[in-house]
DNA sequence: CTAGGTATAATTGTATGCAATCATACGATA
DNA sequence: TATCGTATGATTGCATACAATTATACCTAG
């Protein structure tokens, strides 16, 4: 995996909670739990080597995610997530992105402009010299530039859930032929156009670019739903299993 | 307020847990807690009588619905909600509406198309008796089959989320003038777009409806922020307090 | 042999205790 | 007087104990 970390874990990641909902959101993402699965919370929390408590904490927050469905006194189902589902949020981030991108383009800033200009430049390099690594960093930082440059609250909130989401079941959509280089294309045009003031373009460009990127992603096989191959482990290091 | 209640509070109702998030999601979106506010476990727990476990476990929820924000080892803070939010919300519910009418078109059900014919005739009815209640009950449900019409597991999660989010912050948008009427015949519009498998112009009518509604809400100065006005009490019924 | 009921086990829901962390106040020192 | 350090209190993080609920197994009656 890239060496890129999202800013803020959708819960911190340091107490144990936020290690046990870390550690199972990615599990189940990434197929160890299967569907319908019963998640047991002394089981869960004899293997992390944690009490209760944290395991429930985080419960509660997979199932506001989605990814478990909890029936009162009775247990915490798998949800998983299919195929349609990935699909179904490309089309809805293809959307959001597209309005966040209008947005942005209303109540963007010099400096971050300033970050989206440098950001195209840079990926510019990385792609021809195939460093696929810094490609993928720069390819989430151009996104969440504009995320936070869209001025709400509510988009941003939404949009980097799903992004974080979607890095979960994709494998390194940048990695192959040119379609990293295509992709900075893109977000080279959707750069200009939101300095242009263009917002209409903007909107429609973004649009187009998440579009593409499925397309590419599903054409090329570059998604799992239930890989079972060895991802980043996620392990809950730095602790001290009795 | 009306009777109608949607089908699945967002957690579940009769635990303790349950109820402590309701009441501590209404009270923040009715504006009880001031923005910034400090939440303390043990404080919220004795207000309502219960321990502080279920206490953290609504909290961690309500972070996830970006209502609170926990600082680990310091404290849960009020993000409340702004005006900005609530616009933001709407237009996003504009796109995301129109998405849910078009997909509902390609796999909406006889039944549901059946109950959405009904549903505005029966509309039709009230509208012209000036039955209110009855009127927010058939236009939450119009809504409410629509998602599930829609195929999309995930569409409709974000939907019914932001409904019932607007929801609260929303006084009887339809007892005022004429736009229950108004509304009703958009949904007509809707339904019958849909009924004709045009799916183009079902996304663009509910696009519409939804900015209709929201410009509707906003000139008539038909919601509020923070009213402290007795909205219905969500007291924490059926339980002794020691 | 099956249906129903009861006892028992397993699991979740809640309360509480203890440890760790953070805020505050007070005092010592420069 | 200002600042740093320490002590104390408040608050959260986690673990565990107990209560309530649900599942399972076994036994009995028909």
């Amino acid at each position: 995996m890239s060496n890129y970390d999202l800013k803020q874990e959708v819960t911190d990641k340091y107490s144990l909670r936020g290690r046990v909902f870390n550690k199972l959101r990615a599990d189940i993402l990434s197929g160890k739990y299967k569907d319908h699965e019963e998640l047991k919370e002394v089981a869960i929390g004899e293997e992390l080597g944690v009490s209760r408590t944290p395991v429930r904490e985080a419960f509660r927050q997979l199932e506001l995610e989605g990814l478990i469905q909890i029936i009162p006194n009775k247990g915490a189902y798998v949800t998983g997530i299919t195929a349609k589902d990935v699909q179904d949020i490309y089309m809805i981030r293809s959307l959001l992105e597209g309005l966040c991108a209008r947005w942005a383009t209303e109540h963007i800033t010099e400096a971050q402009l300033e970050e989206l200009e440098e950001n195209v430049y840079l990926a510019d390099f990385h792609a021809s010299k195939g460093h696929l690594d810094q490609m993928a960093d720069l390819d989430n930082r151009f996104h969440h530039i504009l995320y936070e440059a869209c001025n709400s609250r509510q988009l941003e909130r939404l949009l980097v859930d799903f992004h974080e989401y979607v890095l979960r079941v994709r494998k390194k959509t940048l990695s192959n032929g040119g379609r990293g280089k295509i992709s900075n294309d893109e977000h080279r045009q959707i750069m200009e156009a939101i300095k242009d003031k263009d917002g209409g373009r903007a909107e429609e460009l973004a649009h187009e670019h998440m579009i593409n990127a499925y397309d590419n992603m599903v054409k090329n096989g570059l998604y799992h739903i239930y890989p079972m191959e060895g991802e980043e482990s996620l392990e809950m290091e730095g602790r001290d299993k009795p």
